[in-house]
DNA sequence: CCTGAAAAGATTGTCGACAATCCTTTGCTG
DNA sequence: CAGCAAAGGATTGTCGACAATCTTTTCAGG
């Protein structure tokens, strides 16, 4: 209770700046409230479980009730909240075995498209790739493995794999879909990888075996790499 | 044009009929509305490519623009319209090489879903499919492989697979998402598979891994199942 | 006749009000 | 005092109107 308190005061100051500034680009309201809600909820601001309360929202963010619930029946559509009709809109809330049942579609996937990555990407995208991976290198040293870059740098090489798939209907599913609940899982519980050594290594083995245009072991490093996390998941959460 | 304006009668008389009924469910007249859009696009009464106007449809379907809108930003979670503000909404036109794309998503998340049925699926659900594929062949020798059962019962083979998995988040991405397009798109082009016994075969094959508890060949087959059909399409249509 | 700018028309975006449904509280009965 | 029913309050669902933006038409100039 103190703790939803908590959030709102935080999303008030938040949506408050917003607003001043009038939301001025040419995007239409509904979408940036969207934008804003996506980050609330991935971030934990609106804490899992919540029931989403259309009157007060719309005071907060000082728009009428009609962009906020086009706002909503698209969060639905992200699986970000659940709706009930004549009831309302929840924050999703995300059990472990939801988790472990997305790595599982993510390691399909995502082995699907590191193959395809190993047959599209441009050695440019793979240099580029080289070069995060020299990042999260020293991040790791730096900081001993668990800062804010690498959780989200994580995301980051997975994101570029598959765009390098160059599938677009790849990247609308992993993109929009799964990372938001991935991202939203991590924040949730503050898990970070227990191994980041050993993943950062996976990762250079991939892009190796993605650089050597090997589609079929790109796509086994992949899936083992995904379905370790999950092992490591299914470990610590059951 | 022409065209176009056959499609809008058929959809009034749809229509009229359902409002008579006064949409007496509890649903929601927002998810009504969806419903029938959904269904109007997948069999192409509104063919792809149509731009969807607000004040034509709300007085069609006689209810307000609000629930409308709400009803149109769903679908474009679904894909099923692509959305641009100020501008308004269109049904999506789908490319081969998009639809090649989903076919590469599908091997990966269906091989998947063939793994996991293995481990999954129950005895009762197997026979259920094995009857399934008794009559689908019933089928394709009555009709020599072309009847609209064919078309669908395929789906429902592999929703099936998906379901046998027990994976929530498969069932989701495949059944809301992906299925849509697909049946849209074999409405659209009026293709069904042009090699029915061999595609039952195949589909023997894969309940038979899946019954003898073989996730590994389970899911080797349904790639290659896909795979096949894959190239059958990149064949016929570039 | 063609081009381009301005005006007219139509469509999308937003709002506030009312109706329908659900949730909470109150109060009655056993 | 417990349990249930009714009333009250709050929330969601729907509507029609107005504002902002886009599209089409008109018309002036070259």
């Amino acid at each position: 209770m103190v703790k939803q308190v908590a959030a709102e005061k935080q999303k008030k100051n938040e949506v408050s700046e917003i607003k001043n500034t009038r939301f001025n680009n040419d995007k239409t309201l509904a979408a940036n409230v969207m934008d804003l809600l996506v980050t609330a909820i991935v971030k934990g601001e609106i804490p899992p479980g919540t029931k989403i309360s259309e009157p007060e929202l719309a005071r907060t963010y000082g728009i009428s009730r009609g962009p906020l619930r086009e706002a909503i029946r698209r969060l639905e559509g992200l699986r970000l909240v659940e709706l009930k009709p004549h009831v309302g809109a929840r924050v999703v809330q995300l059990s472990v075995k939801e988790l472990i049942e997305i790595y599982r579609v993510r390691e399909a996937l995502e082995g699907m498209a590191s193959r395809l990555a190993a047959e599209h990407m441009s050695q440019e995208e793979i240099d580029d790739l080289r070069n995060l991976l020299d990042r999260h290198e020293e991040s790791i040293e730096q900081l001993d493995g668990l800062s804010y870059f690498q959780k989200e740098g994580d995301l980051d090489f997975h994101y570029r794999i598959v765009k390098g798939s160059k599938n677009e209907k790849m990247l609308e599913l992993l993109g929009s879909d799964l990372y938001h609940l991935v991202r939203m899982y991590r924040y949730q519980f503050s898990v970070s990888s227990s191994r980041p050594k050993r993943a950062l290594k996976e990762h250079r083995q991939i892009v190796d075996a993605i650089e050597s245009r090997d589609p079929e072991l790109a796509e086994i490093l992949m899936r083992r790499h995904i379905s370790a996390a999950r092992l490591n998941i299914e470990q610590k959460l059951v």
